[in-house]
DNA sequence: CATGAATGAGGTTTCATTCAT
DNA sequence: AATGAATGAAACCTCATTCAT
């Protein structure tokens, strides 16, 4: 159960179908973490998902529909958890230090798909895009708040997501320690035209880890761990 | 002439076993360029050369030799080009605003090896290693001059070399402008903690284009380009 | 029917996987046969089978696996028939006789494998090795028994069992009639040292022709063709 | 000079022509000795001789060419230096045994041309034709003579070129030692009707090794040695 | 629904042979 | 004569996908 993946977990009271499905999911997940998108074989896949090759098409289209429903599926799930975790944050500086950090937490605490993200990313558009969206509007409302000096663009965007990305490529690597989270929201920050001294703080606040949903279905009262400081 | 690739064109002069290689060698950068390196076979290499498939195996092992020797030769090139070019800048700030400045342009005017790099740089090891120890040079330089307050190691060099492909893949897209060389530079320089109005005034200071060697070994004195402003 | 080879036959019952198998090893016999096994390409295998040529790796993973499974099958079902056969002979000398002359004359009766043993016989080690292991008892038999003057080692077997295939393929190839294989059995004879008289009693006497188990396998009862006369 | 080939050794003082020939023929031995005729490559034998590979084709027509060129220099040069070893060898008995095991003896001390007859014979036919009639002119003498007591034909000769190969290869690899000659001749002589005495005294008999007469090209007067006892 | 054998297009690689130099 | 780069047919093998059970 606790090598069951994420999906298979959410999975778990659905019918046979839905279940087949996310045990593929999880396969597919594994499997780009390890060999990335193109060295992934969809037999590998089956295999890793424990059911015959054949099945995989029943549930999905080809190799590219079950990336982009991983994708889809796990922008979804962080984004909402994140999203959700945030949503009484107002201060910009604050939310940005704070979503960088959590998701490479996150990422780095889902090794599997941490990898698959930062291996498998290049191929999955939909991830980036969808990400995009939110990092588009913690950046927008520094602007707004005035504490952050840039012009919110594409170009923007695309940069800051992929400082995340190589953070958390160096990290899942072991060739940055656990603060890389805060490593990395301070440089952000600064970079963003925070002042230094408010950009440290903030990127190195104590903060309470977050987890993926699906982890918590399994017991029910055991963990009470939504409650965060927030400054 | 314009067709013919940056190796060919530095071949033009050698025996035909080497003009062939360096027709393999820019075919592959094109490939590269079109379709990644994954996704990339030896067949449309060849075809895309002009050569018989089997000629390939002439010229290299796989792949990955090819890869190999086409980024040790860019990475060569641009560093050889860069560093000459910036042989009496002293100042830290100066320089990692000229190099992320010109590297992006460079890249840019030779679409071709700019998207390979891209669409092909996570294959290409070397390429970045390579490039990561200029980029660990200067920065370490500007700690020392007093300039950059970081700390240099992994994680930052990974970071800071991800955002200049991040840019450069934006700005081949036509999602950024001819600008985006000066804008990163300036998001760089206030991340490693340059003040605002110093980061941009290097970033957006006069520039004279670069251009590889190879375009000008030609002609000799035609071209008097070492021409640069210095502050 | 006919044309159906022993694999095959021996496999009509088995789930699909297994007659495919079948076929492929028949469909190498015949190949081994016609080309010998260099010459042999997978590709020529998979089409005699009247297969795809990528069901071929289903089942082998190359050349050698299926030469080996082919040497080992032919070689089980061989001996075992002959060593049925000989189950109660005792006298070395007829057993000497027997068994070469039952060798060629079943090798002749089923010619596509008698070819392939002949034609890919160098490149089938474990066929000569599991072959020598009977050969080598027969001969130490008679020594034991006092009838063969001569020492029984590596040398000899291997100059024993070349006689054999030599014989084989002189007759296969048209250049030897119907009794060959007592002509070689009395050479063999005279040359272990039994008694010239004696030799050519044992190699010319009357003979019941056996066949492959496995063609019998199919109807029961219809063949009460085991009666061997037996001295 | 040591490691030149016989083939270049005779062709010495020949034109460049020929002498490159020759040594394409050698390289061509070696090669085969090595890898076998289907594993032997153009290349690698242009390779061996030192010559680019198009030379081969000024002097091969194919690879068969080379092959069948071999085999009939091979043949004639080993036939025609027994021949001459037995000119006045009458008995057949003895002659027999005195080819038999002067073959086996010149072809061990020449490895590279033992173990591409060995290796390649199969597919030599020429050498086995062109061996075959010596045999069966001393197997009809022997006849004639009254002391062997068999039909010769096709099938005999076959068989009993089969039993020389099988014991060079034996002993070539190392699984029979220097006198494997001896031992094959008894066999054989026994084989052949004779009784077992004067086999075994035939066949193991002092004998002067023969070497091929390329060897004697080298120094002049230092081997006197045709000199043979010839009982 | 699920299975898993089979398919066949397409990739990789080798090598006998040709041909410009 | 010799060179050696280039050719292209043909071998090898993998894998996304289909289909009979």
């Amino acid at each position: 159960m606790s090598t069951t993946g994420i999906f298979a977990a959410q999975a778990r009271d659905l019918n046979k179908r839905d279940r087949t499905r996310a045990k593929l999911m999880d396969a597919a997940v594994r499997v780009f973490a390890r060999s990335g998108y193109e060295a992934a074989s969809v037999n590998e896949i089956a295999q890793e998902a424990d059911v015959a090759n054949g099945t995989f098409y029943l549930h999905f289209k080809d190799k590219d529909a079950i990336v982009t429903e991983v994708a889809i599926r796990i922008a979804g799930d962080v984004t909402r958890r994140l999203d959700a975790a945030m949503a009484d944050l107002d201060d910009a500086v604050e939310r940005v230090a704070f979503a960088t950090r959590q998701f490479i937490d996150l990422a780095c605490s889902h090794r599997e798909w941490g990898w698959a993200l930062v291996r498998a990313g290049a191929s999955l558009p939909t991830l980036r895009e969808r990400t995009a969206v939110y990092v588009r509007a913690d950046l927008t409302r520094g602007v707004k708040q005035g504490v952050f000096k840039i012009d919110v663009d594409d170009f923007l965007v695309e940069v800051f997501v992929s400082m995340i990305v190589a953070a958390l490529s160096t990290r899942l690597a072991g060739r940055a320690g656990t603060d890389a989270g805060s490593q990395l929201a301070e440089l952000q920050l600064r970079m963003l035209g925070v002042a230094p001294a408010r950009a440290r703080k903030a990127a190195w606040r104590e903060l309470t880890p977050l987890t993926l949903a699906s982890d918590d279905t399994t017991p029910s009262a055991s963990q009470p761990r939504t409650r965060r400081s927030r400054r």
